[in-house]
DNA sequence: GCCCAGGTGGGTA
DNA sequence: TACCCACATGGG
């Protein structure tokens, strides 16, 4: 424990914002969904566009039957409403087409491989939107990057700079051990959005500061 | 009015 | 492979 950089980090986290118990919640279609929904978007407007969603259809079924103009209506408030109205709708066909229900339960038997395969030939589902669905669903370990973890971990100089998101994700996940990618992602978002934001990184509150390669090159 | 929130896919060199 | 852009809305 704390004998490396990211473990060291992870643990300085949890002292500032709690350890994070590994909880799933909500079955793997409605967080599939729910993720594209807050593909590029605030938590605030991709709820408001997921409960929309569930109030005015009674359940996925009925979403799959319905127009595209009436999903559309529905998630509008999300933003980017044309492009996932469809992805939505393309995606319920799709599973029925392939798997006879809407039931996506089978790929908590699946390898973390196969389901990650499985949920990202859809059109729509990069890596962040399948690495969600693994952790928050199907109990997986997979570590979601996205834009807050992604600067905070090149900040922090736990990446190089370049990389790109995919490559990041499997960076990441291989430091850090599978019983501590539920909290290390949760409180390095908490993080991102509270001191290290995009804008000005509020450095001097800052319980990271003396691991960090941004504050040690720029302040 | 402006900038920020914040993933994926497609196009170009 | 790396980089650039479109996609769209709400809030400070």
């Amino acid at each position: 424990m704390g004998d490396n950089k990211i473990d060291r980090i992870r643990i300085l986290l949890e002292k500032e914002y709690g350890r994070r118990e590994w909880v799933t919640h909500g079955d793997p279609l409605s967080e599939l969904i729910g993720t594209i929904l807050s593909q590029n978007t605030s938590d605030k407007n991709s709820h408001r566009a997921f409960e929309n969603l569930r109030r005015r259809f009674k359940d996925w079924e009925e979403v799959r039957n319905a127009s595209l103009e009436e999903i559309r209506e529905a998630i509008k408030v999300g933003g980017l409403a044309q492009i996932k109205a469809k992805r939505i709708k393309d995606i319920l066909n799709e599973i029925l087409a392939r798997q006879g229900s809407l039931d996506l339960w089978f790929l908590a038997d699946l390898s973390i491989k196969e389901a990650r395969d499985y949920l990202l030939s859809f059109e729509g589902v990069g890596p962040k939107t399948a690495a969600c669905v693994l952790l928050f669903a199907l109990g997986k370990p997979s570590l979601p990057v996205d834009t807050h973890i992604n600067r905070v971990s090149k900040r922090l100089g736990l990446i190089d700079g370049k990389v790109g998101a995919d490559k990041a994700h499997n960076l990441l996940q291989k430091m850090i051990p599978d019983e501590d990618i539920y909290s290390f992602h949760l409180n390095m978002i908490a993080h991102g959005r509270r001191i290290c934001h995009s804008r000005s990184p509020s450095c001097e509150e800052c319980v990271l500061v003396e691991e960090c390669d941004y504050f040690r090159h720029n302040m």
